[in-house]
DNA sequence: TCTGGGGTCCTAGGACCC
DNA sequence: TCTGGGGTCCTAGGACCC
């Protein structure tokens, strides 16, 4: 049996865990540069017209009439906070599959089956007491049936955030009061074509011919219907999968015209993903350069390009990268542009030791790397980025995002550790 | 004025090879 | 009317997830 454990509204849960003044109070946490709502609590979700990912701008008044506190998003604290839910849950179980920053898979197969509601709200408890973090777990004998439990036990509350499948009529239950869209891995497009051929509910899909499914959802499709009718198709990951690809775009705080800033963002960007290739041990075949304007935008005139170079040998050098990118940047902008974002993606991602060197640079290469590895030790010692290539400039990040109400990193920063009564 | 960001997997089709 | 057959590699695009 496998158990789904997914943490309540994550990001807002975290931030009330240091705010215990907002207990039972409309919380929101807000996307990068404070755009549009990512997480909001039980609360929030129960005012109407608080719809996820809707830019801010347009909702504010009924934010402020209802008092909802909105917080910057802070990621330092939610992957700490996240770390210690994990390491919890690794006392239940040797098999754990972190499946996202919230949520994880944990095999329960050494538990005797007629105990797991019990262990289930052993769990939620344990989890709670540690970290202050709520969740709800589902219970089955697939992954997709335990996500399925998972999300069922949130939203009819008489199950208190746990569901267990263990029997057949338990699992009839489930997929009968569960609609198509509910399913997990069933999207918008692949909804309105399951509910085309008259299907109503979850059920109704896992009694569909298996050869239609194939036929329309690929055998991504025909593992889902396989799974929902109790066969196992999913296999635990427990050490991830080193990433195939590495990239990043965010937005700017503000809408740039001028190319050196637009380069400073560029090279810290390459900084921060190269960065991140090298933890995972790995080297890039190719990088790719990209820059917007503001879709959205109807003054603006529009322009987006994009660029791919293939490295003449795979690297993880932030300073040959960022020569790469910088090759492309030039190439790809254009004056007369408000520019809204600029992104990186490193491509064809390979092990660092299974690259194929290139006999006319190998002296490049070690250099290159000496530079990198003492660029690395004194970051990680003196803190990030305060060694970095002089393209990312040393003045203030005029580019850089919007946070205007971000917590303090509670658990992770000396200076920023909370602090109770009278100073 | 203000609209997120980072991924995965699969398939079809083109280019190319023998 | 008939129009080889088998294969690889790569890319773009679709769909989905958190």
């Amino acid at each position: 049996m496998i158990a789904l454990i997914d943490c309540n509204s994550f990001y807002a849960s975290c931030e009330q865990v240091f705010r215990p003044d907002l207990q039972n109070k409309p919380v929101v946490v807000l996307s990068n540069n404070d755009g549009c709502i990512i997480a909001a609590n039980k609360q929030a979700k129960a005012l109407t017209n608080i719809p996820m990912f809707q830019p801010i701008f347009k909702i504010k008044k009924i934010l402020d009439a209802n008092n909802v506190v909105c917080f910057s998003s802070n990621y330092t604290l939610y992957s700490d906070m996240s770390r210690r839910v994990m390491d919890t849950l690794k006392n239940f179980s040797h098999i754990v599959e972190e499946y996202s920053i919230d949520e994880s898979f944990i095999d329960l197969s050494l538990y005797n089956e007629k105990d797991l509601e019990t262990v289930a709200i052993n769990i939620k408890e344990t989890v709670y007491k540690n970290t202050g973090i709520p969740v709800g777990v589902g219970i089955a004998k697939t992954k997709s049936l335990a996500k399925m439990a998972n999300k069922f036990a949130k939203k009819h509350i008489e199950n208190d955030n746990v569901y267990v499948v263990n029997t057949e009529e338990k699992r009839k239950h489930l997929l009968q009061n569960s609609k198509v869209k509910d399913i997990w891995g069933v999207g918008k497009k692949h909804a309105v074509r399951i509910e085309n051929t008259g299907c109503k509910t979850a059920l109704d899909f896992a009694n569909m011919e298996v050869a239609w499914v194939r036929k329309q959802m690929t055998v991504i499709g025909e593992r889902l219907w396989r799974e929902l009718n109790g066969l196992p198709c999913l296999e635990m990951i427990t050490i991830p999968k080193p990433k195939k690809a590495i990239g990043t775009a965010k937005s700017f705080g503000y809408k740039l015209t001028d190319y050196r800033l637009i380069e400073e963002a560029c090279s810290y960007y390459v900084a921060e993903v190269a960065d991140l290739l090298r933890q995972q041990k790995s080297v890039a075949t190719q990088i790719q350069v990209f820059l917007t304007t503001n879709y959205h935008s109807e003054y603006d005139k529009q322009y987006q390009q994009s660029i791919t170079i293939t490295l003449s040998s795979p690297t993880n050098s932030t300073i040959k990268l960022t020569q790469q990118a910088l090759t492309g940047l030039k190439k790809i902008y254009k004056t007369g542009f408000r520019y809204k974002k600029v992104g990186v993606n490193l491509l064809h991602l390979v092990s660092e030791d299974q690259v194929q060197l290139n006999l006319f640079n190998v002296d490049h290469k070690i250099t290159s790397k000496k530079i990198t590895d003492t660029i690395d030790i004194l970051n990680s010692k003196f803190g990030k980025n305060k060694v970095k290539l002089a393209t990312v400039g040393n003045r203030e990040k005029q580019w850089a995002l919007i946070k205007e109400q971000r917590s303090p990193r509670f658990t992770t920063q000396w200076d920023e550790l909370m602090t109770i009564g009278k100073k």
